[in-house]
RNA sequence: GCGGGAGUGGCGGAACCGGUAGACGCACUGGACUUAGGAUCCAGUGGGCGUAAGCCCGUGGAGGUUCGAGUCCUCUCUCCCGCACCA
C-alpha cells in the first residue's frame, strides 16, 4: 500500500465534493432538519487558529447530523464591511472594495483546504448590494415604526478609528478594536431603540436559553441589561430654593432600589451634568468658590471619576424630604452618573457605601433607619444588609423587605412618586463616520426633514470613486453623493453620510442563508424557509461575542417579527462558545510572535491532522494549547490507521461474526470498538460535545484491534469488523482519510447512521474490585450471571488475608461495580 | 467589591447517578530493527519504601457525611474570566 499522502487524498476528496454538490441543503421540507452555524469571518485575509477550530467544530456537528439522515444547512459567508478595508485603502492604495474581495477569495480558498462541509450556494458578503438593500429596507421600516431615531446625543469617540462606537464597543474606556482611549463628543446619530426591548431580552434568558447557552453568557447578558426595581420619586425646592433658582426647577426627580431607607436620607446629590447644575453655573448662581470647585469637577471625564476619591460641594440649596417634610442640602457629588436614572439621589449615608464616604469626608449626618436583625451596626461603613425598620414612622418595626413595598405603595397612593423599572442597557448608537459600510437611507431635506429614501430605490450604494484619507467622512467629503432630490417634496437636499455599525450587518444574516436567494431575488428570505430551518440548531463562537452580537442579533430577530417579517422569537437554540487556541501560554497575536499560520501546518500534515488535534487537545468550550508534540501524535496515529489498513479484508459489506468462535481477546476488541461508538452516539445526543473523548476511545478500539492474532480468521474478520465501524466514527472528525479509506475498503458504504451492535457490548465476565473497609485489596472476575453469594463467596477467598481474625459487620455488594467488606477487631 | 468558572502525574486531559483515580495522547526510560535515527515497532511510566511479593501516600488545604468521596456538605487558599461608584 502506498505512503499515507494527506494532500494528495485531501485534495482529491474536497473535489469530489465540490463537483457532487454534497453539502447543498435540500429542498424537502419534510426531512427533519438542523442549522449548523459558525460565526461567520471578517476576511482579513488569512485565517487563524480559532477561525480553524470554530469552522471544524461546525463541521463535526454537520457531518455527524448528515450521517444521522438530517436535511442540514451549514453555510459560510462574509462579514466584510468595516474599517481594516479603509486602512488597507490609507496604507497600500487599494480600494477597500477590491480588498474585501480579494481576500474573500482567499480565505474561501484556506477554508476550502480544511474540508469543510459547507454549502456554496448559500454564500454571500455582507457588503453584496443584493444584501445591504434589505437591510436598508429593515431599517426604514424600524424607523416608520419608532425603533431607530436620529438624535444629538453624547456619544464615544474614537479618535483613531475616527468614528463613533456603541456603548457595547467600549472596553474599559478604550476601543474594542483599536484599545485607544475613548473621548466623549456631542454629535447626532442614528439610534436603534433596544431599550424597548430590554425587558423581553431578559426575560427570554430564562425562558427560553436557560441550559442550552453557556451560563456566563446569560449572566454577562442579564448584567449588561441590568435591570432594576425601585421607586422614583420627585424632591421639591424650599421655597427659598425655588425662588433663588427664578422659578425654574418644582425641584427634580430620583429613582432608588431602596426606598425601605427613604427615612434615612440626609442629603441629596446632582450629577456634575444635571440640568440644575448648568442653570446654576449659566445664571451665575453659585459664589465664586462653589463655581470653581463645580466646573473643576465638571473638568474631569466621567470615565476617569471613577478612579478617583469622592467629592462635591454643597449647591446653596435645598429639598424637602416627601414624608418627614425636613429640609435636606443638595450637593453636587462627582460619582452620581448622568445617564443612570434621573442623575440624581437620594443619599442615605446609614445604608449606602458610597453616601457613607460622601457624608465621612464633608460632615453630614447619618441615619440609621434599619437595624441588623442579629449583631450590631458596622463601626466604619454603611450596613446595606436586611433588617428591621427604626426610627421611621409608621414604618417603624417592619422588616425592610415588606417595608420597600409599603412604601412604595404609600408614595404611590400620596401621588409622590411611583413604582419605577430601571434598565443598564442604553440605545444603540449605529451611526459611523465611515465609508465602508451600509449606507443609511436616510436624506435630510431642509423642508420636509428626516425623509426615507423610496424603497424602489433601494440599495443605496457606495460611491465607487471616494479618497480615503483617514481624515473626515469620505462620504461627507465626496463631492456629488450626498446632493439628492428629496423623495418627498423634490427639493434640494441631502442623504445622511453615515454608514451602519457592522453589527447591524450581522444581526440577520443567519436569516438570509435559510432561502436559495438566488433564485429569490424579490424578498430578503423566504417565511417559508426560515420556518422550516429557523432557529439555528447550534450555533459556534467566540465568547468575545458573548453580549456585542449576540445581544442585537437576538433583538434583531425580535424587532423583524414585530415588523412582520418572521414568526421567532430567538433566533439561536444552542450556543456553543469555543476557548481560544493558545501558544506558549497566550492568545496567538502578532505582537507577541506566537502565531502559528495554519495554513502552513496543512501544508505540513495535512487537514485531517489538524483538524484531529484541535479536536483532541480539549473540549471545545475549553481553551487549548498549541502543541506541535501533539499534531505529531495526531498526525502518528492517522498514519497507523492508513498502514494498518492493508490488513482489512475489503468488502462492501460488514462481516457478520459469530461470537462463539471468538477468543476472549476478539470480544473485547469488539466491545471497545461498539463502546466507541456508543460514546460518540451519547456525547452528541447528550449534548456533551467532548469530542476528546470520542477520539480517546476510537483510539483505544484501535489498539485494542492490533493487539488481535490476524492468522486467525476470526481475528481478520473482527478487525476488518472494527475498521468498519472506526471509520465511520471518525468522519466527522477527519473526514478525507475516512472517506478515502472507507471507499477503497468498503466502496464507502460503511458511512452511514451509527449503529451498534448491543450483544457486542455485553460482556461475559464482570471484573469486581474488592475493597475491605473501603481500601481496594484485590479483584476478581466472575460470569455475567454469577448469583450473588457465588461473587460474594469468591471475594472473600480473594482478599482473605485481610479477613482473618476479623469479624465482618457488613458485606456491601453493588451489582456490576464493587463489593466491599467492613471488618471490626 | 459583586458575579461566574477552575484547581487531578513532568504536560494536555479522562473518570456515567458517590463505587478500581490517572482512560487517551504528549514527554520520558528501556529494548528491537538499523550505517544512523529526530522513522517505525514492543515494553514500562503518579510518588515513596522494597530484590520481590507487597505495603504506605496521593485529585490545592482543613474538617465532615458515607461501607466507600476527585465527585456531596462546611470552612479555607490559589488562579482565570466577566462586571464594576448603576443609586
Amino acid at each position: 500500500m502506498e505512503q499515507y499522502n494527506p494532500k494528495a487524498v485531501e485534495e482529491k476528496w474536497q473535489k469530489i465534493w465540490k463537483e457532487k454538490k454534497e453539502f447543498e441543503p435540500k429542498g424537502e421540507k419534510n426531512l427533519p432538519k438542523k442549522y449548523v452555524l459558525s460565526m461567520f469571518p471578517y476576511p482579513s485575509g488569512k485565517i487563524h487558529m480559532g477561525h480553524v477550530r470554530n469552522y471544524v467544530l461546525g463541521d463535526v456537528f454537520a457531518r455527524y447530523y448528515r450521517k444521522e439522515g438530517k436535511n442540514v444547512l451549514h453555510p459560510i459567508g462574509w462579514d466584510a464591511f468595516g474599517l481594516p478595508a479603509e486602512n488597507a485603502a490609507i496604507q497600500r492604495k487599494v480600494h477597500p472594495k477590491e480588498w474585501t474581495y480579494k481576500n474573500i477569495e482567499e480565505m474561501r480558498k484556506e477554508l476550502h483546504r480544511l474540508g469543510l462541509s459547507f454549502s456554496e450556494e448559500r454564500e454571500f458578503a455582507t457588503t453584496d448590494p443584493d444584501y445591504t438593500r434589505w437591510e436598508q429596507e429593515f431599517i426604514i421600516k424600524m424607523y416608520e415604526n419608532g425603533l431607530l431615531e436620529r438624535r444629538t446625543q453624547k456619544v464615544n469617540w474614537c479618535p483613531s478609528c475616527h468614528t463613533v462606537l456603541a456603548n457595547e464597543q467600549v472596553i474599559e474606556g478604550q476601543c474594542w478594536r483599536c484599545d485607544s482611549q475613548v473621548e466623549i463628543r456631542e454629535l447626532p446619530g442614528w439610534y436603534i431603540l433596544i431599550t424597548k426591548y430590554a425587558e423581553e431580552l431578559l426575560e427570554d434568558i430564562d425562558k427560553k436559553l436557560k441550559g442550552k447557552w453557556p451560563e456566563r453568557v446569560l449572566i454577562m447578558q442579564k448584567n449588561w441589561i441590568g435591570k432594576s426595581v425601585g421607586l422614583k420619586f420627585q424632591f421639591h425646592f424650599t421655597e427659598e430654593s425655588w425662588c433663588k433658582l427664578n422659578s425654574k426647577f418644582e425641584g427634580f426627580e430620583v429613582f432608588t432600589t431602596r426606598p425601605d431607607t427613604i427615612f434615612g436620607v440626609t442629603y441629596t446629590a446632582l450629577a456634575p451634568e444635571h440640568p440644575i447644575v448648568d442653570y446654576l453655573l449659566e445664571n451665575h448662581l453659585l459664589s465664586p468658590e462653589v463655581e470653581e470647585k463645580v466646573r473643576k469637577i465638571r473638568a474631569i471625564p466621567p470615565r476617569e471619576r471613577q478612579s478617583r476619591e469622592k467629592e462635591g460641594v454643597y449647591l446653596g440649596i435645598d429639598v424637602l424630604h416627601p414624608l418627614t417634610g425636613q429640609k435636606l442640602p443638595v450637593w453636587l457629588a462627582n460619582f452620581v452618573l448622568v445617564e443612570y436614572g434621573s442623575g440624581a439621589v437620594m443619599a442615605v449615608p446609614a445604608h449606602d457605601q458610597r453616601d457613607y464616604e460622601f457624608a465621612k469626608k464633608y460632615g453630614l449626618p447619618i441615619k440609621y433607619v434599619i437595624k441588623p436583625i442579629e449583631g450590631e451596626l458596622p463601626e466604619d461603613s454603611a450596613y446595606t444588609g436586611d433588617g428591621i425598620l427604626v426610627d421611621s414612622g409608621e414604618f417603624t418595626g417592619l422588616d425592610n423587605q415588606t417595608a420597600k413595598e409599603k412604601i412604595i405603595e404609600k408614595m404611590e397612593e400620596l401621588g409622590l412618586g411611583s413604582r419605577e423599572v430601571n434598565y443598564r442597557l442604553r440605545d444603540w448608537g449605529i451611526s459611523r463616520q465611515r465609508y465602508w459600510g451600509t449606507p443609511l437611507p436616510f436624506i435630510i431635506c431642509p423642508k420636509c426633514g428626516i425623509v426615507p429614501e423610496k424603497i424602489e430605490n433601494l440599495p443605496v450604494t457606495l460611491p465607487d470613486d471616494v479618497e480615503i484619507t483617514g481624515e473626515g467622512n469620505p462620504l461627507a467629503n465626496h463631492p456629488t453623493w450626498k446632493k439628492v432630490k428629496c423623495p418627498k417634496c423634490g427639493g434640494e437636499a441631502e442623504r445622511e453620510t453615515d454608514t451602519m455599525d457592522t453589527f447591524v450587518d450581522s444581526s440577520w444574516y443567519f436569516l438570509r442563508y435559510t432561502t436559495d436567494f438566488r433564485k429569490f431575488k424579490n424578498l430578503p428570505f423566504r417565511k417559508e424557509d426560515v420556518e422550516y430551518w429557523m432557529p439555528v440548531d447550534h450555533y459556534i463562537g467566540g465568547i468575545e461575542h458573548a453580549i456585542l452580537h449576540l445581544l442585537y442579533a437576538r433583538f434583531f430577530t425580535k424587532a423583524l417579527r414585530d415588523l412582520g417579517y418572521i414568526q421567532l422569537d430567538e433566533p439561536f437554540d444552542h450556543l456553543l462558545t469555543q476557548g481560544m487556541v493558545l501558544k506558549d501560554g497566550a492568545k496567538m497575536s502578532k505582537s507577541k510572535g506566537n502565531v502559528v499560520p495554519p495554513s502552513e501546518m496543512i501544508e505540513k500534515y495535512g487537514a485531517d491532522t489538524v483538524r484531529f488535534f484541535i479536536l483532541f487537545a480539549g473540549p471545545p468550550m475549553q481553551e487549548i494549547e498549541w502543541n506541535e508534540n501533539g499534531v505529531e501524535g495526531a498526525y502518528r496515529f492517522l498514519n497507523r490507521l492508513w498502514s494498518n489498513a492493508e490488513k482489512v479484508e475489503k468488502s462492501p459489506t460488514k462481516p457478520e461474526i459469530d461470537p462463539s468462535n471468538l477468543t476472549k481477546e476478539e470480544k473485547e476488541a469488539r466491545r471497545k470498538v461498539y463502546q466507541a461508538g456508543q460514546r460518540f452516539l451519547d456525547i452528541f445526543q447528550k449534548e456533551l460535545y467532548t469530542f476528546n473523548t470520542i477520539i480517546a476511545g476510537i483510539m483505544e478500539a484501535f489498539n485494542a484491534l492490533n493487539k488481535l492474532d490476524l492468522n486467525r480468521k476470526e481475528g481478520r474478520k473482527v478487525y476488518t469488523e472494527g475498521y468498519w465501524v472506526l471509520l465511520n466514527l471518525l468522519e466527522p472528525f477527519v473526514p478525507h482519510i475516512s472517506h478515502q479509506l472507507s471507499h477503497t475498503l468498503f466502496e464507502g458504504k460503511n458511512l452511514g447512521k451509527v449503529e451498534i451492535d448491543s450483544d457486542a457490548l455485553k460482556s461475559e465476565e464482570v471484573l469486581y474490585p474488592v475493597s475491605v473497609n473501603g481500601k481496594k485489596r484485590g479483584e476478581i472476575s466472575v460470569p455475567v450471571d454469577a448469583s450473588k453469594e457465588e461473587i460474594l463467596e469468591k471475594a472473600r477467598q480473594r482478599v482473605e488475608k485481610y479477613l482473618t481474625g476479623k469479624e465482618i459487620v457488613r458485606e456491601v455488594f453493588v451489582p456490576g461495580r464493587i463489593i466491599n467488606f467492613v471488618v471490626k477487631g
